[in-house]
DNA sequence: CGGGCCAACCTTACCTCGTAAGGTAACCAT
DNA sequence: ATGGTTACCTTACGAGGTAAGGTTGGCCCG
């Protein structure tokens, strides 16, 4: 007699059956087929397939955080930022079929909260006000991730995405990433356009845009 | 009578049915529904649904490419450029849907190489090399499009992109796009990795990486 | 110790969707 | 008229998600 499924078994017996096959392989009968199960068996376990994508993508970002070097203050933090991001790219490329997922869910995965909160920390400390950290998370959002979230708001997709779930998530999550809730703190009076939360897309557009600009200004001649 | 069908008819018929409901509407049926045929029909025009959503894709990139302002030298290449790319976001608010398309083709869609041209014209027109210029369409590759191809290999996702098709498909599109071609001509020695045909995603990555961290740096205190 | 209960998994079946195979009506040229 | 072509339709199948309800084994409680 097998082990028992879980929720984790099945989201780690998912990513091994998208790395080895493709996402397009990722059906509920071809995974219960896996795990030595009939498909309604995940039923229990799940509500739906969009829950099982959700827990996936959510895994591989967890899989990003768990591999993120510890954040203690080893060296100036462009080298601990840069490093940071070099390792979420190289556990990434693990999953080509990552970003695409990202991409497609409608509510931000859990663990995404953790990525931020690390560069975030990385941020704060080496004396970034929260103002630029917020939009520097923007600009770096589809780097390594490689999601667009950022550009369009997760309502866009048909999410919810309303204060108050938003509110009882971050409230549930402050404890475990103080910079990020720091941070919403610092920013939430800002708000401009409410139908984005209290991100201004537009103004993260442009921001993100200049940088750019500058930066190749720079480079020029 | 109504008026025939067409593959062109088609697509907007489907760029219109998502923007309406959203891309998961989108079925071959529903689609065939609104055209006021049976879904079979659709067949006639094209040979399968990938087809179906690479012309999509297509269609709302050419929508931004048409939308772009002209090329005309009119004012310094910072405002061109910031213009352009402003532009094609505000066409992309329009189809929220589109970066998620995007981000799931296989192939590129043929109109981006044009959008490309533009992006690049202006750049070289401003003195910027043809490497830095490269690098710079790689860096703002997932901006207003919203897509992550520039990180992750097209043929990671499942496609061919063999160097074979890749050159004809160039040969016929150089008429139309000089700067794009002149570049492949100019970069295209220099190649270092062929799994990712001559762009190095590696290289492109920290290109962009350090870009920001440098415009970072200088907004710090 | 036996009966109830519940967690975990299975069986069956339905519906939607993409699409293969082949049909049909209008039109056009010989 | 006749054969061919174009553009669309009918039928049907198989894959995939999932609703409804069944089965089974272990555990608790009296």
């Amino acid at each position: 007699m097998r082990k028992a499924l879980s929720r984790e078994r099945v989201f780690a017996a998912a990513v091994t059956l998208a790395d080895e096959h493709g996402i397009q392989a990722l059906t509920m009968r071809r995974l219960a087929a896996d795990l030595g199960v009939e498909a309604m068996s995940l039923y229990y376990h799940l509500p739906d397939k969009e829950t099982l994508l959700d827990g996936v993508a959510d895994t591989v970002v967890a899989e990003v955080v768990a591999a993120l070097p510890e954040g203690g203050a080893a060296g100036p933090w462009r080298d601990v930022l840069r490093g940071q991001f070099l390792t979420a790219r190289r556990v990434m490329l693990r999953h080509p079929w990552a970003p695409g997922l990202l991409g497609t869910r409608r509510t931000i995965p859990a663990s995404v909260f953790g990525y931020y909160d690390r560069i975030l920390g990385t941020m704060v400390g080496a004396g970034f006000s929260y103002r630029i950290a917020h939009r520097a998370l923007h600009a770096f959002g589809s780097m390594p991730l490689g999601f667009a979230q950022e550009v369009f708001s997760p309502a866009a997709a048909g999410g919810s995405m309303d204060a108050e779930a938003t509110e009882a998530e971050l409230e549930a999550l402050a404890a475990t990433m103080p910079h990020l809730t720091a941070m919403v703190a610092a920013e939430v009076h800002a708000a401009t356009d409410p139908t984005l939360g209290w991100c201004d897309g537009q103004v993260e557009f442009e921001f993100t845009l200049d940088l750019l600009l500058d930066g190749l200004e720079r480079l020029r001649g």
